[in-house]
DNA sequence: ATGATATTGATAATTCATTATCAACAAGTA
DNA sequence: TACTTGTTGATAATGAATTATCAATATCAT
């Protein structure tokens, strides 16, 4: 006794679940629409609170997408990439890869500490639905 | 009459200049602070509805940064360029250039059409007040 | 200058994401 | 099994940005 102790259970399973089985960035609702298939008496701040748990522990990081006023979550242990934004469905893709000489654009007397990049255009998919 | 007219007002004047007098995208706080200082009496809402009538004609263009909530707003008639983000003050300064390779990392079947990028890290006035 | 009305400013209302509350529930231990 | 207490779910509360309201004001054609 004495020590804090964090129980398992079937909710933050399944929003762990949730995280591990979509490759792709997502935000607490769209957690909560997923994980919620399972678990249909889940709410949104049982969400909010595993989320913000798994990002304390470093198993999620946020994602930050221009555009998208709240953000996002993926899982800590992909490397560093960058994001896909499909113009047509609107799903992130995470890329590879990542563009160089970035620090001679950076202004005199400025530092560089990091930098997001956000690809846009159409998926594979929306690409053969809807050709241009 | 019958042609719905458009008023020259000073608020409207202001605010137009404080977009073409500072370049880094602003937000509407940031409008109303900077036109603020020269119109004592200018609320918010004029801001907005300043904005947001200037966007619709095309005069300014809104700007989508990763994390920010709030998006902030630039004259269009700047040419392709990017942004960086103070992570101290949060100001957001243009930036020239523009990184290559980027079509190389795009997935097979993807097409791309365009791409965001925001470099982060301290400005120059950051630098000398908190240096590191 | 006058009048019609577009515009403003103060603020209430709205919207939406996130957090706090708290009784009911359930995981884990003995 | 029974008990302790961490966890949940429904919802109220909060916070922040934006919009709506409306009487007062200012612009512009006449």
């Amino acid at each position: 006794m004495g020590t804090v102790m964090e129980r398992q259970t079937s909710q933050r399973h399944e929003i762990r679940r949730a995280f591990e089985r979509t490759h792709r960035p997502l935000g607490a609702q769209e957690v909560l629409d997923i994980a919620g298939k399972r678990l249909p008496k889940l709410g949104i701040a049982t969400v909010y609170r595993a989320i913000n748990q798994l990002v304390e522990e470093g198993w999620l990081v946020t994602v930050k997408l221009p555009g998208e006023p709240t953000c996002k979550y993926e899982l800590a242990n992909k490397g560093h990439h960058h994001h896909f934004h499909c113009n047509d469905c609107g799903k992130v893709y995470d890329v590879d890869g990542c563009p160089g000489g970035l620090s001679d654009m950076v202004p005199d007397g400025f530092s560089l500490q990091g930098h997001d990049l956000v690809l846009y255009g159409q998926c594979d998919t929306c690409e053969k639905t809807a050709p241009r």
